[in-house]
DNA sequence: GCCTTGTTTCAGAAACTTCTGAAATCAGAC
DNA sequence: GTCTGATTTCAGAAGTTTCTGAAACAAGGC
C-alpha cells in the first residue's frame, strides 16, 4: 500500500537515471517475451534483472527491486538454478545467497535450448513412437484401412524425423561449449 | 451429460481401432506440448486433429471429436489460418466451411517460425533498441556512472546481435518456400 | 542447549487464460 | 424481401497458473 517509500527503490518513474530506466524498460521487455513463451513472468523478470544488473544479487535486492514476494523469488531462483541460466555464488563473510546470470548470450541460448528440449521435445519424440507402434500393432480383430493405416503412419514418420533431425542438431550446437551455435550461425549465414 | 451416445464418436476407449487410438494418442500429445509453449491445448488439438488425419473436416466433426464448443472451434481455426497452417477448403455443394492443415512438416514448421517471430522476437528487438536509445541519450543532468552505462549497453548489443542473428537466419529459412529449412538443417548436420 | 538470520515450503488467494453457449450476424436460396 | 443454415462474437463461467505470506525448517554463533 505504500506508494511513498518505494520512490528510492523502484525505477520505473520517470524521474529516474536514463540507466535505470533503460534497465527497467529491458526487464519488463524481457518479462513480456518470457510470458508469450510460457515462462512465467517473474522468472523471466528476475532472470532478465541479475543479467542485466551484470552482478550478484541476493533475494531481497530482488524482492525490492521486482516486488515480489520471498516465497516466488526463492522458488524461480531455485529454477533458474535448475535451468543451468544462474548460479548460486558465496559472498565472504555474508550469509545471504547470492545469484548470478549468466553473461554470454549465446551460452545463455543454448543452455535454454537444452533445458527446453529435455523437458518437452524429448517427452514428445517418445509419444511419437508410441503412437507409431500402436498403429503398426494392431491388437484384435481389427478393421482398420491398411492404407489408411500406413498415410498415418507415414505422418507420423514424418513428424518424427524432422524433429529428430533438429533435436540431433541443436545436441551438436549445445556440445560445443556454448560455442558450436555462434559458429553454425556464422557459418549458415555466409553460406545461404 | 450423455456417456452413452458418444462411445461411437470419441476414440478414447480401449476397445477403439489402433489407428483411432494412435491419433487420440498423437492428439493428446500435441495438445500437452502446445501448451508447454504457451499455445492453447485446444488450439494444438485442433491442428493435431486435422494434420493427423490428412483431409478436410468442418466445425462440427471437429467439436463432436474433441468434445470442444463451437464457438471455441470457430475462434481457434480462425487463429490457425492466420497463421497459415491451415487452410479453408470450399467442398462442392456443401455451404460448410471446412479446414485442412499443412501436411509438409517443414512447411509446417517454418510457418509456425514465422508467425512467432513475428509476433514476438520482431517486437522485443524494438524494445531493445529503445534501451538503447534510452541509456545512450542522458535525460537532464544523469549523474550515471559512465563506465556502468557502458557496461550495460554492451549487454544490450550482446543480446540484440545473437537475436538479430537468429532472425535473419530465420528470414533465410523461410524464404525458401519453406524447403531452405530442410536443406539448411541438411547442410549443418554434415558439416559439424 | 537457544537465539538469530536466512531459506524453503505449501495452502490458499489472486490473477490470468481459455472455453462455453446463446445471441447476433452473415450469406446464399428462393 | 424472407427463410434457412452456417459462422462469428462476446460476456460471463470454468479452469489453470502463478503468487503470496506465514509457518516450518536449516545452520551457524554463542
Amino acid at each position: 500500500m505504500p506508494d511513498e517509500a518505494d520512490t528510492l527503490t523502484r525505477t520505473r518513474r520517470s524521474d529516474a537515471s536514463s540507466l535505470a530506466r533503460s534497465r527497467e524498460a529491458f526487464i519488463s521487455h524481457w518479462g513480456e517475451m518470457g510470458s508469450s513463451w510460457g515462462v512465467p513472468r517473474s522468472m523471466a523478470e528476475i532472470h532478465a534483472l541479475l543479467f542485466i544488473e551484470g552482478r550478484p544479487m541476493n533475494a531481497d535486492e530482488i524482492m525490492d527491486r521486482l516486488q515480489i514476494s520471498r516465497g516466488n523469488v526463492s522458488t524461480t531462483l531455485r529454477q533458474l538454478a535448475d535451468w543451468g541460466i544462474v548460479t548460486r555464488v558465496r559472498q565472504r563473510g555474508d550469509r545471504k545467497d547470492y545469484f548470478e546470470a549468466e553473461q554470454d548470450v549465446w551460452n545463455l541460448l543454448s543452455l535454454i535450448v537444452r533445458a527446453r528440449k529435455r523437458r518437452e521435445l524429448e517427452p514428445l519424440l517418445a509419444a511419437l513412437e508410441d503412437a507409431r507402434t500402436i498403429a503398426t500393432n494392431p491388437t484384435h480383430a481389427d478393421e482398420d484401412d491398411p492404407k489408411a493405416t500406413k498415410a498415418h503412419v507415414a505422418r507420423l514418420d514424418a513428424m518424427n524425423d524432422a524433429l529428430k533431425r533438429l533435436d540431433r542438431l541443436s545436441d551438436r550446437f549445445i556440445g560445443r561449449g556454448g560455442k558450436g551455435l555462434d559458429v553454425a550461425v556464422r557459418l549458415l549465414a555466409s553460406l545461404l
